[in-house]
RNA sequence: GCCCGGGUGGCGGAACUGGUAUACGCGUACGACUCAAAAUCGUAUGUCGCAAGGCAUGUGGGUUCGAUUCCCACCCCGGGCACCA
């Protein structure tokens, strides 16, 4: 007779022992082991610890005690990204202080997280908000300063005019503010902007080397947008002004129309007196939609401004239009119409009646006028060059070069690259965040804090309620402090950085979190970066991610980091949904807690459920399913009697099956495929309740299932006799020569269709198969009185029999 | 709208490099144990059919001896779109 699977004493007993014995924690000495850094997404500390964090902190444990066992040296670190909205959205609502909010969070949801027992190194936890960790984003902000990589730039926002406050487009619902429920206004802003489109050409190319899934890279190279093309510059009809379009296609004799943005600076100077009222009534109302409202409308709008400019190669009057699709950051915000070779232009020009040429002659051969979308030969097709002068006959993929040389010889235009990558915005208008360090002149020129004043404390006595202004600009100390250190008339930043700005770099604090010297030695980082696998959310697969990639790249410019990328393996993970299907929310009450899961079954069986629910590494969401999570709560009473079923005589089938099991886990933990190395676990372990297996097997088994459980593993290796750790014990190597059966059953199929199956060995030569195949009493059936015209035989897998 | 991903039993999913589709788990049904229930154990379980057999991996086509897997077109669902993190 066994004990009970009591969790929760056990729980308690181990994360004690591992948290006394500082198992987990790890010295920057690898002591002659393989290094291996393995970090999740930190979490913000919302207030509880949710399903979510389950799922991305406990699964990758799996790995991270794998790869201990494996003998290397294992850094799984954790921290807090605590700076953020959320504290102040709290703080407004409740008049709390949000100082005090998160730092509560942060105790619960740390206390939450042991109770995963997870390996983590506590000892190098970071928090965003703490002023050794800011005095370091304040430093590395003005390194950027400094190398002329940060400047004052502008850039559009929401704007509440009720609340006086900027907006996410998150807080923005139907055009109107979550809040309040006012029309939202989009301004343009003063902004402290990060140069991020200087590194756009390396941010590319170096993704070539990188071992990360090809969609994601797929994803930044999108989000970059590099395009190489030229920038045409148009005369206007009866004025002196250039209107300058950018293009990447070779379709100018094609261009019959021009439409410029509504905010574009030559809007009002181009739109004549009879055009004035249509066009400031259609800019204003653009001026109230969001991006994705005006790009992303099914019909495209727009007004003419009685201007015309002239085309080079058709000498032709092109109207000039103002439409909102046209954005005035994209490009030169003016781009040329060609309805022959584009869709939208298409139905923009049928729309107003603006002439239709066609430049472009499809695969179909088809050299007709072009009266219909389907007639439009769009990019990326392929196609020659028709009507279009010196370029008639040309190939579609090399009429570019030609017109750009032949642009450029005239003046006409010339060549430039772009991105869709914008400059990185990082000031905001908020209280709890990471204050920039800058200090203003009497002239209003900025100036970096110096070192010595860093950290640049965030001031305590704000009041953060909106009122228009940010709210550090009403801090009496912060302007005592700065005209104390610097001077009257000196004034400070009021901005904080996007907290963007905090995890783009606090993966190389971790390597040496408790320097007060340095942001991080060069050392310390060589240590363990680069990281050789990162795990989090697809939502930060073009933003985040792309952020950190830059500021590594811009640390070892300067000589202050040891590699150019940060992540060698990134790994994006999925959802947990409700029971229901959908999202977590308390509106729909199918919200999961996951301490209750932990207390009624145990952090084991919440972490196995997780794992086996479906393959990590694929963004799929998983819904919650009870009945689920109670069948892996089985098989761990299960695992918990197995040493009842050890006795001396193991049959050979469980050895096999014991190795073949060692092999698969080992692999498919590599590849992140936690759920089938589980399943394979299931399947010995069926096994080996029938017909029993021997005390080493048993302990090898333990040391596979203790990455999964590590609790309950860590028990049973006790019980067995065996001395702390099992998870400093060695992983179990598979016997290659038990890991291939003797024999293999492969189908049998007549006409490609499965009519039965033969044992065979697995050397056996076609003609032999064949032979127990004809004697096969149901085979045989369908070879009768058939003529037999073909055979297929693919040793140990299939022999397929043609015959008619 | 643009970019990325995904559609396999009642459910989560499995299937190596193109080779027996549905492993493993859940659920369900029946049986054993029990005064009874729960728990546990056993058996069955894609679908239609008494069976032989047919039909099934979102839909339609193609390549192949053979397609969940490769190619083309389409439909549906999820994520991202720059001040939530």
């Amino acid at each position: 007779m066994h004990k009970k699977f009591d969790h929760k004493t056990i729980e308690k007993k181990w994360q004690k022992r591992w948290r006394d014995e500082k198992v987990y924690e790890v010295a920057n000495d690898h002591k002659g082991k393989k290094k291996r850094y393995i970090l999740t997404e930190y979490p913000y500390p919302s207030g509880n610890l949710h399903i979510g964090h389950w799922y991305a902190f406990a699964v990758p444990d799996i790995l991270v005690r794998a790869k201990r066992m494996q003998g290397e040296h294992v850094m799984y670190p954790v921290g807090f990204d605590s700076f953020g909205l959320p504290a102040e959205n709290a703080a407004i609502k409740n008049k709390l202080d949000p100082k005090k909010w998160t730092y509560e969070n942060i105790d619960r949801m740390t206390a939450q997280l042991e109770s995963m027992g997870n390996s983590y190194d506590w000892s190098r936890a970071v928090r965003t908000s703490d002023p050794d960790y800011y005095r370091w984003t304040q430093w590395l902000f003005l390194q950027l300063f400094k190398n002329n990589l940060a400047y004052r730039g502008t850039s559009m926002v929401n704007w509440c005019p009720l609340c006086k406050t900027v907006l996410a487009n998150e807080q923005v619902v139907g055009g109107k503010c979550e809040r309040c429920g006012s029309e939202v206004e989009h301004r343009e802003m003063p902004q402290w902007l990060l140069r991020i489109t200087d590194y756009a050409d390396r941010l590319i190319d170096d993704l070539d080397a990188l071992n990360w899934p090809e969609p994601i890279k797929e994803s930044q190279r999108n989000w970059i947008g590099r395009s190489e093309g030229i920038n045409i510059d148009y005369t206007i009809v009866g004025s002196d002004e250039v209107l300058t379009c950018f293009t990447t296609t070779p379709v100018n004799f094609g261009a019959s129309f021009i439409v410029i943005a509504p905010e574009h600076p030559l809007t009002a100077k181009l739109t004549t007196k009879e055009n004035e009222e249509t066009a400031k009534t259609y800019t204003e109302a653009s001026a109230k939609k969001n991006e994705m409202e005006r790009t992303g409308q099914k019909e495209k709008t727009g007004v003419f401004t009685g201007s015309y400019a002239i085309n080079h190669v058709t000498g032709e009057h092109m109207p000039i239009w103002i439409a909102d699709f046209v954005l005035k950051d994209v490009g030169t915000g003016a781009v040329q119409g060609c309805p022959g070779h584009d869709k939208r232009d298409f139905q923009f020009a049928k729309k107003y009646g603006i002439s239709i040429r066609r430049v472009v002659v499809g695969p179909d051969n088809d050299t007709s006028d072009i009266v219909s979308e389907d007639q439009v030969v769009e990019k990326g097709t392929q196609g020659r060059m028709i009507n279009s002068g010196f370029l008639d006959g040309v190939d579609f993929a090399d009429a570019m070069e030609k017109t750009k040389d032949y642009f450029e010889s005239k003046g006409w235009g010339k060549r430039v690259v772009r991105y869709k990558l914008r400059d990185w915005s990082v000031g905001r208008q908020r209280y709890w965040g990471c204050p920039i360090p800058i200090v203003y002149d009497p002239e209003g020129l900025p100036h970096a804090v110096p070192d010595e004043h860093l950290p640049w404390l965030l001031p305590e006595d704000v009041d953060f309620t909106p009122t228009g202004e940010p709210p550090l600009a009403k801090s009496e100390a912060l302007k005592k402090r700065t005209v104390e250190i610097f001077g009257e008339g000196w004034t400070p930043e009021v901005e904080t950085l996007d907290t963007f700005v905090d995890s783009s770099w606090y993966f190389l604090r971790y390597t040496d979190p408790k320097n007060t010297e340095v942001f991080a030695t060069t050392e310390a980082q060589g240590a363990w970066m680069p990281i050789d696998a990162y795990f989090g959310g697809a939502e930060h697969t073009t933003m985040h991610l792309l952020y950190a990639r830059f500021v590594q790249k811009v640390l070892c410019d300067m000589g202050l980091a040891t590699v150019p990328e940060p992540f060698t393996v990134r790994v994006n993970r999925g959802l947990v949904l409700g029971p229901d299907g959908n999202k977590m929310s308390k509106s729909k009450g199918n919200v999961i807690d996951p301490d209750e899961q932990v207390s009624r079954l145990g952090a084991d069986t919440v972490k196995i459920y997780l794992a086996f629910m479906g393959p990590y590494g694929e963004v799929t969401n998983y819904p919650w399913d009870m009945g689920g999570i109670a069948g892996t709560r089985r098989f761990l009473e299960r695992v918990h009697g197995l040493g009842a079923h050890v006795h001396e005589n193991e049959p050979r089938d469980v050895t096999s099956l014991l190795h073949r099991t060692v092999d698969k886990v080992t692999r498919d933990i590599e590849h992140f495929k936690f759920n089938t190395a589980i399943s394979a676990m299931m399947i010995f372990i069926n096994a080996a309740e029938k017909d029993g297996l021997s005390e080493e097997s048993y302990k090898t088994f333990l040391k596979l299932l203790a990455p999964f459980a590590p609790h309950l593993a860590e028990e049973l290796w006790e019980t067995a006799g065996e001395s702390f750790s099992i998870h400093q014990a060695t992983w179990p190597l598979a016997d290659k020569s038990l890991l291939t059966e003797e024999t293999a059953t492969i189908a049998v199929q007549i006409n490609g269709k499965a009519r039965g199956t033969i044992e065979v060995s697995a050397d056996t030569e076609e003609e032999s198969a064949m032979d127990i195949a004809k004697a096969h009493k149901h085979i045989a059936g369908y070879l009768d009185g058939k003529t037999i015209t073909r055979v297929v035989y693919v040793p140990g897998k299939i022999l397929n029999i043609i015959v008619r």
